[in-house]
DNA sequence: AACTCGGGGCA
DNA sequence: TGCCCAGAGTT
């Protein structure tokens, strides 16, 4: 991918969405960190439904402890794979508790070491939380770089996050993540991406295949 | 690299 | 019914 089209599609990004931003409802990097290992392959839309009771009742990694595992599991029950998470919050609840004075570590090797964060987890929180440049490669982001042809086909996630990098300047990293996301979300959906009107399609994998 | 966890939303 | 959802851990 030549630097002319990056640009090309960094502006269009800009352009289709300016205000583009986390929708994972939270107050604090405490409960960021909580919405985002409970949004492992689920919506965002679901998960703030449940975290808005959830947030009131449980305000410190302390309150997760001290309460039964299936007492958490009923709590967060309508998310899917609701028993990993809740066996992996209070474990990473205790981690902080143990191991940093019960608040959020900020960088990205002590994060990825808590239960149920993995690098996108401890991108998305770094970037939001923490104002960290970064580029968390969830699937949406994977998808549209591979149709846009940001990256290879048969890249892994990793190898999308650090050609990602590579590719847009690092002031631009967290609102690339953002807009991606939100393009993927919106626009370049899984099923029936909207090629017919998309500003991108000429230079799109995918786009030019449907529109062919 | 493939498999599993998983209820809910949407066509 | 089948596929997808702001993934991570294990084998």
């Amino acid at each position: 991918m030549n630097k002319k089209n990056v640009r090309r599609i960094l502006d269009t990004l800009k352009d289709m969405f300016p205000d583009a931003h986390c929708e994972l409802n939270h107050s604090n990097p405490f409960e960021l960190l909580i919405a985002v290992v409970l949004s492992a392959q689920s919506t965002d839309k679901k998960v703030n439904e449940v975290t808005e009771t959830l947030f009131r009742k449980y305000k410190t990694p302390q309150d997760y402890v001290h309460v039964p595992l299936e007492e958490l599991e009923h709590d967060i029950k309508h998310i899917g794979l609701y028993r990993n998470k809740a066996k992996n919050i209070q474990a990473l609840c205790r981690t902080l508790i143990e191991e940093h004075n019960g608040e959020v570590p900020q960088t990205l090797e002590e994060l990825t070491k808590l239960a149920g964060v993995g690098r996108k987890t401890a991108n998305v929180v770094v970037s939001n939380a923490f104002g960290v440049p970064a580029i968390a490669v969830d699937t949406h982001v994977e998808r549209v770089s591979k149709r846009l042809g940001l990256c290879k086909w048969d890249d892994s996630v990793l190898e999308v996050e650090k050609t990602l990098m590579k590719l847009v300047p690092k002031e631009e990293w967290t609102q690339t993540h953002h807009r991606l996301i939100f393009f993927g979300r919106y626009h370049c959906k899984a099923q029936r991406p909207a090629c017919e009107s998309c500003p991108l399609s000429d230079i799109c994998r995918e786009g030019k295949k449907r529109l062919k």
